[in-house]
RNA sequence: UGACCCAUGGUGUAACUGGCAACACGUCUGAUUUUGGUUCAGAAGAGUCUAGGUUCGAGCCCUAGUGGGUCAACCA
């Protein structure tokens, strides 16, 4: 291969980077990805995970993981264990937890320097009388009669507001930047706030928070941060984010915007996630149909695929809304190479071989994984009576170059045994298929058939008297909209039919030797997991997803 | 009626210092197949938002427009 062909683009991010190593600016790099653990964690977020992680493993730098907990209103423990989880579930690990909470005591200090200097004050103003004074984009603020303030009367306050002295609301401390400027967050923001809330890690030693701008380009400062990657809405931070390490003159930390990733026919606004959970749309947060990643990881979503489809959407700046398709394909792709096949019927019918002995029971051999040898073969029972699928049998089938599977007298295999002919069936007054008979042809066994015939369906089975029965939990798009989100109330969309349930499901009995969350091929029908819910007497599956269907989508 | 950011097949991302617009998903053919899966071979689909400019040459540089996004929490 020449050097030509071996050329990879670089996404603007590892541009910079490139160009950051090669001019000397740094030596070494260092990311990190900062969740509030507030909630938690979904596809958008993996994205980033993956972002940061693997740009530190290409470059050999290092990434942290650092809770940024300035708001303890909304933070809980809870999310930081399950935050924590999830990434090492997608298989990212780091050194030490950061937490922003931990460096409450430096950013205190910063603040003071700040009022030292003459570039921040006490205000008194309520949060009402600070927005009514902040202008709008084109005429500039009035200055709050406090801005003068002495020093030493900031000074005095500040530590007083630190001391619990003050109620909530009645005191915020300012930065004092520039009242015209066009950028509104540059207009004197507010940088700590009095709350008397006690924090998941700090209790109740502070009773004042820095916000969020005071606090992250100082935390990533000090962490020595060269790249701090974050979302496009933060782009007019930026500024902010420069002056605060310019002031304090601390290490310039890079702030760099990428575009989120949204997903077609998906919500990832946390707060609608929570709408879902609160209604009663959604089982919970982890209900597989959910984007979280505790749900991806119940629904049976390889980490590997997450991974994968976080490489492939891309870096850029550009708002997009990724084909939800494109993250199945990750999926499949995936769980082809990994999963092993194994048998199950979702919608049974019974299905009898008349000229088969009863009573006997003989074993095939099945393959656990045609692209795989070393996931070696399994012995499967094939007896009399067998269960196939409703959709694998039609009264009136169209011409057999249209439908290859079995109908009356027509001849399928079944997969690892014999070639059979349908021979007759039964109906109840409703219609209903309730038996099918066929006879078998002895000399079609699968291995040593010589027979010569040639038959253009295969049929997956399970013999009637081994076969295990199980809940299965089948799932579809939560929406029915590709782009929920915009729509004025997203919950008009919900897809009635996004979960529908099989109680009676048939499977080959080794599927009751898999443990929670693996995940295996049902041979023509998708993949499957087994689910938390599942105890020992109820087995209870979820339908990762279906395999690709053109038959499906001929019918349509 | 301000600032900042963005604009390339249906979707997403490429195109190095300006030089034949490529890859993936999706779609459609065909072959193979004891999974209507996989795999393989192939096809269709954009001339790069618009108008100017610079240049031998512009998706790329410049100007203006248009369209979209973000911003006026004591959230992150």
């Amino acid at each position: 291969m020449s050097a030509e062909e071996n050329k990879t683009s670089l996404h603007f991010i590892e541009q910079i980077i490139e160009d950051d190593l090669a001019s000397g600016k740094h030596s070494a790099i260092q990311t990190r990805f900062p969740p509030e653990p507030n909630g938690f964690l979904h596809i958008g977020h993996a994205k980033s995970i993956v972002l940061n992680f693997e740009l530190a493993k290409k470059y050999k730098g290092k990434c942290n993981l650092r809770f940024d907990d300035t708001n303890p209103e909304k933070e809980k423990v809870d999310y930081v264990d399950g935050i924590m989880a999830d990434i090492k579930w997608l298989g990212y690990s780091w050194g030490k937890t950061l937490y922003t909470s931990d460096y409450f005591e430096q950013l205190y200090q910063w603040a003071i320097q700040l009022i030292k200097a003459g570039k921040a004050f006490v205000d008194d103003r309520t949060a009402e009388q600070v927005t009514a004074d902040r202008g709008t984009p084109s005429t500039p603020a009035t200055p709050s009669p406090n801005r003068n303030r002495s020093i030493a009367e900031n000074l005095t306050l500040f530590t007083e507001m630190k001391e619990g002295k003050h109620a909530e609301g009645t005191k915020v401390l300012r930065a004092k930047i520039d009242l015209a400027s066009p950028n509104m967050l540059m207009r004197d923001p507010a940088i700590y706030r009095i709350k008397n809330e006690p924090h998941h890690r700090t209790g109740t030693t502070w009773h004042v928070y820095p916000m969020y701008d005071f606090a992250h380009g100082q935390s990533d400062s000090i962490e020595k941060v060269t790249h701090s990657l974050c979302t496009l809405e933060f782009e007019n931070h930026r500024p902010l984010y420069e002056w605060f390490i310019k002031e304090l003159g601390i290490f310039p930390s890079r702030q760099i915007e990428f575009a989120r990733l949204n997903l077609s026919y998906t919500i990832t606004s946390k707060r609608k996630l929570l709408t879902l959970v609160e209604e009663g749309h959604v089982t919970g947060w982890d209900d597989p149909r959910m984007p979280t990643l505790v749900a991806m990881r119940r629904r049976g979503y390889p980490p590997a695929a997450i991974r994968n489809f976080s490489a492939k959407v891309g870096v850029a700046k550009r708002n997009n809304v990724i084909d939800v398709a494109l993250l199945e394909h990750a999926v499949r792709e995936e769980l082809n190479k990994t999963a092993n096949r194994v048998m199950g019927v979702l919608n049974p019918v019974k299905l009898v071989i008349e000229n088969y002995p009863e009573g006997k029971v003989e074993m095939v051999e099945a393959v656990n994984n045609p692209g795989d040898e070393t996931a070696g073969k399994r012995p499967l029972p094939f007896s009399r009576e067998l269960y196939i699928d409703q959709s694998d049998f039609m009264e009136n089938p169209p011409s057999p170059r249209k439908f290859f599977r079995l109908g009356p007298d027509r001849e399928v295999r079944l997969k690892y045994a014999y070639i059979i002919k349908c021979t007759g069936y039964d109906k109840d007054e409703a219609g209903n298929i309730t038996l099918i008979k066929a006879m078998y042809y002895e000399n079609t066994r699968s291995g040593n058939d010589t027979s010569g015939k040639k038959v253009k369906g295969t049929l997956s089975w399970v013999s009637a008297p081994q076969a295990i029965d199980a809940e299965i939990r089948l799932y579809d798009r939560l929406f029915n909209n590709d782009n929920p989100a915009a729509l004025e109330d997203f919950r008009t969309a919900l897809n009635p039919n996004s979960l529908q349930i099989v109680k009676n499901a048939k499977l080959e009995a080794s599927v009751a030797t898999l443990t929670i969350g693996q995940t295996v091929q049902f041979e023509r029908q998708g993949y499957f997991t087994i689910d938390k819910e599942t105890t020992s007497k109820h087995l209870i599956i979820n339908r990762t997803i279906g395999l690709r269907d053109t038959w499906a989508k001929m019918q349509k």
